[in-house]
RNA sequence: GUGGAUGUAGCUCAGUUGGUUAGAGCACCAGGUUGUGGCCCUGGGGGUCGGGGGUUCAAGUCCCCUCAUUCACCCCA
């Protein structure tokens, strides 16, 4: 095919059964999230560029991943890269700081990106994620993250294990980010030219270098430079955590890509995924809404959980339940009346489908035993009686009814054989 | 943005040191059964060999460019 007709580099045609899957996690994830309180919201796909810029000035997301353009109007949008900052612009535009709080909110939509692609990782994607307003108990922060463990089990994976950390606050991240700079510029020489250049832009992000590991080991840990509130949150979300039967592991590198986190960051890594791929992330970001002319005090907490991942994560262990379905077939010239039965049976709330190919019967059999269901047999001489065949594929086994039994006979398909 | 690997039918892949009209399996369609699937047999459709340029009497094969896929980085879900 001539390359101008290809689908845009890192996006994906999901096709049938895959697509099928991917309706069965949004039902899981969405019926998951009710349960837990948080209700869908539905953001535009794309925004105002400022509103992304919230999202933190040094990250590439914002730097050079964003897809923007300037519409008729000459007004500057881009296409939403993440979920986060779309549902803080909602929760402060419709003054949802006026409900009683908390406000659970969640959303699954299409993100993007543009950045190059690899394994698990594609310029279009599709998120699921949950936001918690008003709280700054740590009790929310552990809402939020069960609620991603109960969608990551519900999926079939057993057992995840939450990696923890908190990344501290106004109060004690500054000294520990004058303690991580020395110690990093006394090792300036030794490090590789990402991380001499990460020392100004996010210093924080040394941590995440997977070159100069060797010196990150004794790099200062943030553990020691919380301030009495932060190491009480940690402390007590670990034990809610571990309460609720959860495994967490305690991770002082994990300080991921997002300026606006504050405290709690999180996420989860599958086995079979590739080395730092993560299935869900996020944390508490307390300014976030504030930036985008919230009031003074907000504060929430939430994860983004990439779908693509989820579904590759399950690909062994889950299968669709297969809906059966019925084949209409029909003798010569009898392609009207089957038409006619199939759609009578829909209207019955049976999946029917009768042949549009003007197929032999033969075929038509041939046709409808790639599905393995029932098969209807219209026309010949049982039609004149008002009577039709039916068919079960899986053992062969046939009889003839009244048109008006039909449906009874077909409610029941498993007594019969 | 950096580095590596790979592009031949819908899918998985053969294709010799460059040499006639590019093959197989699976899948699809039809027939073998004037009204019955799966197995089997026979036949059929389907390819600008990713695209463009170059070398050559001759390119799927060699060279260059480009596009795409993929893996590792960067970063993130």
């Amino acid at each position: 095919m001539c390359a101008e007709f290809q689908k845009p580099r890192g996006t994906q045609d999901v096709l049938p059964p895959v697509s099928q899957k991917m309706e069965q996690i949004r039902h899981i994830a969405l019926d998951c999230a009710q349960r837990f309180g948080y209700l869908l919201v539905e953001t535009p796909v794309f925004e105002q560029t400022p509103v992304f810029l919230r999202v933190g000035e040094s990250t590439d997301i914002v730097q050079h991943e964003r897809y923007s353009f300037t519409d008729n109007g000459g007004v500057d949008l881009t296409l939403r890269p993440e979920g986060t900052a779309a549902i803080a612009r909602a929760y402060v535009e419709n003054g949802m700081y006026n409900q009683p709080q908390p406000v659970r909110m969640c959303y699954y939509g299409p993100m993007f990106r543009r950045e190059r692609p690899s394994a698990m990782r594609y310029r279009q994607h599709t998120q699921f994620g949950a936001e918690l307003y008003g709280s700054v108990q740590p009790e929310a922060d552990a809402e939020v993250i069960l609620l991603a463990c109960a969608v990551v089990e519900q999926i079939g994976l057993a057992d995840p294990v939450i990696r923890l950390n908190s990344i501290g606050c106004s109060e004690c991240r500054p000294a520990y980010r004058e303690a991580l700079i020395l110690y990093y510029q006394q090792r300036h020489d030794q490090l590789c030219q990402d991380c001499q250049k990460r020392m100004n832009t996010n210093p924080l992000r040394l941590l995440d270098c997977k070159i100069d590991v060797a010196i990150r080991e004794r790099a200062p840990d943030i553990a020691a430079f919380w301030c009495e509130d932060c190491a009480t949150h940690y402390r007590d979300l670990t034990q809610l955590l571990t309460s609720c039967g959860r495994q967490v592991s305690r991770e002082p590198f994990l300080v991921r890509g997002l300026d606006y986190y504050n405290r709690t960051v999180f996420e989860i890594n599958h086995p079979s995924m590739g080395s730092q791929v993560a299935l869900f992330g996020g944390g508490r970001y307390d300014g976030l809404a504030t930036t985008l002319d919230g009031p003074k005090s907000t504060p929430a907490v939430g994860f983004g959980m990439g779908i693509e991942r989820i579904l590759s994560a399950m690909e062994e262990n889950f299968d669709l339940p297969l809906m059966s379905r019925i084949y209409v077939a029909h003798l010569p010239g009898f392609e009207a009346p089957s038409l006619v039965l199939a759609e009578e049976l829909r209207r019955k709330g049976f999946a029917a489908e009768s042949d549009l190919m003007n197929r032999s019967l033969k075929a038509q059999l041939r046709d409808a035993g790639r599905q393995s269901g029932v098969v209807v047999i219209v026309g010949g001489r049982e039609w004149e009686q008002g009577e039709v065949g039916v068919k079960w594929l899986e053992n062969g086994v046939q009889m003839t009814v009244k048109r008006e039994e039909l449906s009874d006979l077909l409610r029941q398909p498993e007594e019969k054989g």
